[in-house]
RNA sequence: GGGCGGUUAGCUCAGUGGUAGAGCACUUGCUCGACACGCAAGGGGUCACAAGUUCAAUCCUUGUACCGCCCA
């Protein structure tokens, strides 16, 4: 028996421990049946679960459920990602609070101590994901730093590095002085702020009353000054080109150079370059061949290439100082407040700096290449379409993927060095030993690799990668991803590199780009803001089902989700309502369909109720299919509720209540059809449905809705006919409610029904549906007329008029004025469809479809306006 | 500065070259033996603006305005 009331906090653990125990989730790579798989994007081990990946999780759940009841052999690989700062951050932080640092305890140390804190509190997330029933392959978790994942990168490492893809260099990169490694291109946060431009003069060597006047957002680099350019075309400069300036503050001089890269336009035109702490100056100073001075350490600080008095000084702190100098010297000409953007480390928060460093590196030109023809040919397909452009973008102006991190928590360089700076880079000690030649004494690179490094091989390196698996050969390539723009760069396009690098075949026929969830007004969640939405607070509050069911809802293509409780609200009742009409079959012992044929059904609603099942089946379908999940959600939400429930069990009543002719019938289809509904909904709100499968039949041992098979009928089923009639019996009921309503008819009241001009089709229907239309019309009885009664409501369903003889409460104005307005209303159609008939362009241009229909409905119309004539024409002879 | 997306009912959003839709909110009426997390009936929209293509534009094209995102 079904409670009273739905409680989905009793249900959902049990169903998903009893899945998971049972080995529901496990794919079978041995079987023959077709693959289906998808690769969890791996969330940070230190994360947990915020509402982006709430709609992940669902969306992929969806998929994998849907596939797997399919028939399909479907694998969802989950795991987690080490992410290399976040996590040795999270543990330094924890080791601040016991007062011990990192250095102090030591590399070795320190790693065990990530690796406990991993063991102990990096299951969160994925205990998180399981309360929103997800069912990835847990026996196949997998996590970035294991041993799989470690032989990978390093086969990947070595291979890229003997092809030439992987090399060291020294050039500038985004350095983190607080962190103290290097950064990628995308973890830098280019901010814009408020700022300063400071005018400073620089003295042309030998001339004392001349200057040359730069402009500059960070004075405090001009210490490492290499020149100044100007524009070649710059008329103000033209002389100047060749000689050089004496650098303030120092004793150096520098040359005047010619280099586009001055925009004459801005500022004073002329710019200093200091090439080893900007990213325009390098480039100028590699095309000058300038001397590339470092004048700061790894912390920020100033550096021995500096004068003696700023040494050591932090660089906010020197530039105040160099500032107070210049001022001192006369040499500070104007202070401007500017807008500009200011790059902060994303994890850090700190200023980044252009440092120039020694640093391993991915040739991510020569990889992108045929990952972007890839796209091109369509080999993989970005849903929506539009990503494909922001991908384009990026990859064909891609620059080096700087993966060396002065970290300790990541996979380790397998680099090793001897004592004159020779490389060695083997899979092991002994391999790179052996290159070196024995007695040469070698140390490994301290460096690690960017944690997307190893992200990047996820798609081959869990299933088995670099061995050749059984796994690694059935679900390679994967079938679908999904995930966020918001790492469209950071980890698609290269899981995209390494996949056709590695696998000679891209990881995924699809990429599914889902929206960012915001909260109500449309602002990114976050914790500063205080608007974040925790997500299983709302699985508390409403249920996962309802939770899933919503992100499902809302994950239309392109647009951002904003998130609110309302929306929820709106789906727990839909699940309550699904809970309810379990409940009415119950009670109306229709739970068992043993021997059901849908295909042998003759009772029309049941023709109906079947042909909409199957419309709806279909619907799920195309949506799902072309991952338009909002349409799914909404065919489903639309044909339980709007359908089964509101119409489907309303005319089963009289039938299985009074026992008619089509009791069994009816009986037997409304539990089929309750059970077909169970199997579409369960990719949906699995727990709900589980429970009613569970609860309305004695199952099985192992008999569990999860297991389930799609329905497997089609158009087979469909019935034109069946439809037709129902929409006609549909239309007859809100009318006539519809009428009752508008002239204040009391709910409660029985009232008389007339019909005139009703063909012979309408009088047999009206027969056959007697009980079902007084139910639901609230009608007393049903007959025929030729003239209406006098003061009586009329109104029109397709060749019949419907009389309802209630001239004790009939209020004379106000139906004339129904009457009326439905009249008016007629008419403008009317006339709209006359101008387009009466348009011998139309008619000559437009499909004859169209122009049928036109006529159809103007002829309708037309009658309807007829009628309604007659009917107030009676009205006022009364 | 470059690119992309958005502008449709009070709100949040679907959608289509030929009758403009949903959910929520709102109004009215309901203890019709599943359900008030409900039932029934309603009200509410120059589909941002302008021009073009078309027999026909909310939908296609171009431009404008405003909003948002990404990149520099």
């Amino acid at each position: 028996m079904l409670d009273k009331t739905f409680n989905p906090k009793n249900i959902e653990e049990k169903h998903y421990q009893a899945w998971e125990k049972a080995g529901d989730f496990a794919c079978s790579p041995e079987s023959s049946k077709e693959p289906y798989t998808i690769m969890m994007p791996p969330p940070n081990v230190t994360g947990s679960l915020h509402m982006g990946h709430a709609l992940n999780t669902t969306l992929q759940d969806l998929l994998t459920r849907y596939h797997r009841m399919k028939g399909y052999d479907a694998l969802w690989q989950a795991g987690t990602d080490h992410a290399g700062i976040a996590t040795q951050m999270v543990v330094e932080r924890m080791l601040d609070k016991e007062g011990i640092s990192r250095h102090e305890l030591g590399r070795e140390k320190f790693l065990e101590k990530v690796w406990e804190w991993k063991e102990e509190s990096g299951g969160t997330i994925v205990r998180q994901m399981r309360a929103l029933g997800a069912t990835p392959d847990w026996e196949r978790e997998r996590f970035t730093m294991d041993a799989g994942m470690s032989k990978a990168v390093l086969k990947a490492f070595v291979s890229l590095y003997k092809d030439g893809l992987i090399y060291k260099d020294t050039r500038l990169v985004n350095w983190d002085t607080k962190l103290l490694t290097s950064i990628s291109d995308l973890e830098v946060d280019a901010r814009d702020q408020k700022g300063k431009m400071w005018h400073i003069r620089y003295p042309i060597e030998g001339k004392t009353e001349r200057f040359i006047t730069v402009a500059t957002t960070r004075p405090e680099t001009m210490l490492g000054d290499s020149a100044v350019a100007v524009n070649p075309d710059d008329e103000r400069y033209k002389d100047l080109i060749g000689k050089s300036v004496a650098l303030p503050l120092t004793d150096r001089l520098i040359p005047i150079i010619a280099d586009e890269h001055a925009d004459p336009e801005a500022g004073s035109g002329a710019v200093k370059i200091t090439p080893a702490h900007d990213f325009n100056d390098y480039e100028v100073g590699k095309r000058h061949d300038l001397p590339m001075m470092n004048i700061m350490d790894i912390h920020g600080n100033l550096n021995d290439n500096v004068p003696e008095e700023y040494r050591g000084m932090e660089r906010f702190k020197a530039r105040k100082a160099i500032l107070a100098e210049l001022e001192a010297l006369d040499l500070l000409v104007k202070i401007e407040d500017i807008q500009h953007t200011v790059p902060y480390g994303d994890r850090s928060g700190t200023i980044i700096e252009p440092y120039l460093t020694e640093q391993w590196y991915v040739d991510a030109k020569t990889l992108a290449k045929p990952a972007i023809e890839a796209v091109e040919t369509g080999k993989t397909v970005f849903v929506p379409k539009q990503w494909e452009n922001t991908y384009y973008a990026w990859m064909r102006d891609i620059q080096p993927w700087c993966i060396s991190r002065q970290l300790w928590w990541g996979h380790q360089i397998p680099a090793w060095y001897d004592k004159d700076g020779n490389i060695y880079v083997a899979e092991s000690e002994e391999q790179a030993q052996e290159q070196a030649g024995q007695g040469v004494s070698i140390k490994r690179d301290p460096d690690v690799l960017d944690t997307w490094f190893s992200s990047a091989l996820w798609p081959f390196s869990t299933l088995g990668w670099p061995d050749k698996t059984p796994e690694l050969e059935k679900y390679y390539q994967t079938d679908v991803l999904l995930t966020g723009f918001d790492i469209i760069f950071f980890w698609v396009a290269r899981m995209m590199m390494m996949g056709i690098h590695f696998m000679d075949e891209v990881p995924f026929k699809t990429v599914y780009m889902h929206a960012l969830v915001r909260d109500s007004k449309g602002q990114k969640m976050s914790k500063s803001k205080g608007n974040v939405l925790d997500p299983l607070d709302l699985t508390d509050k409403y249920g996962a089902d309802a939770l899933r069911f919503t992100m499902i809802a809302m994950a239309a293509q392109g647009r951002d989700i904003k998130m609110s409780e309302q929306r929820l609200e709106g789906y727990r009742n839909f699940a309550t309502k699904l809970w309810n009409a379990a409940r009415y079959c119950e009670m109306n012992d229709a739970l068992c369909h043993d021997g059901f044929d849908p295909a042998a059904v003759t009772y029309a609603p049941n023709l109906w109720v079947i042909h909409e099942l199957v419309t709806a089946k279909k619907d799920i379908e195309k949506a799902i299919d072309s991952y338009r999940f909002n349409e799914a959600a909404n065919a489903a939400y639309g044909f339980v509720w709007g359908t089964f429930c509101d119409w489907y069990l309303e005319f089963s009543k009289p039938v299985l209540q009074d026992g008619g002719a089509q009791a069994k019938e009816v009986r037997q289809t409304t539990s089929w059809a309750l059970e077909q509904i169970l199997v579409l909904l369960n990719p949906f709100m699995p727990f709900i449905t589980e429970e009613i499968y569970a609860s309305i039949a004695k199952r099985g041992e192992g008999d569990r809705l999860i297991n389930s098979s799609w329905l497997k009928y089609g158009d087979e089923l469909l019935n034109e006919g069946a439809a037709k009639e129902m929409e006609w019996l549909k239309a007859v009921i809100s009318e006539i409610r519809s009428v009752r309503a508008d002239m204040h008819v009391p709910a409660a009241a029985k009232i008389q029904l007339l019909i005139k001009g009703a063909n012979a089709q309408t009088v047999e229907r009206i027969k056959s549906y007697d009980d079902v239309l007084c139910r639901m019309a609230r009608l007393e009885s049903i007959g025929h007329v030729d003239a209406a009664p006098k003061g009586s409501i009329q109104t029109v369903v397709g060749e019949a008029t419907i009389i309802l003889p209630i001239a004790d409460i009939i209020d004379l104005t106000a139906e004339k004025s129904r009457l009326s307005k439905a009249m008016a209303k007629l008419d403008i159609d009317i006339k709209k469809i006359d101008a387009k008939l009466g348009n011998d362009k139309f008619v000559q241009n437009a499909p004859i479809e169209v122009i049928e229909e036109q006529k159809s409905r103007k002829g309708e119309a037309l009658s309807k306006r007829d009628k309604l004539e007659q009917a107030l024409k009676q009205l006022e002879e009364a």
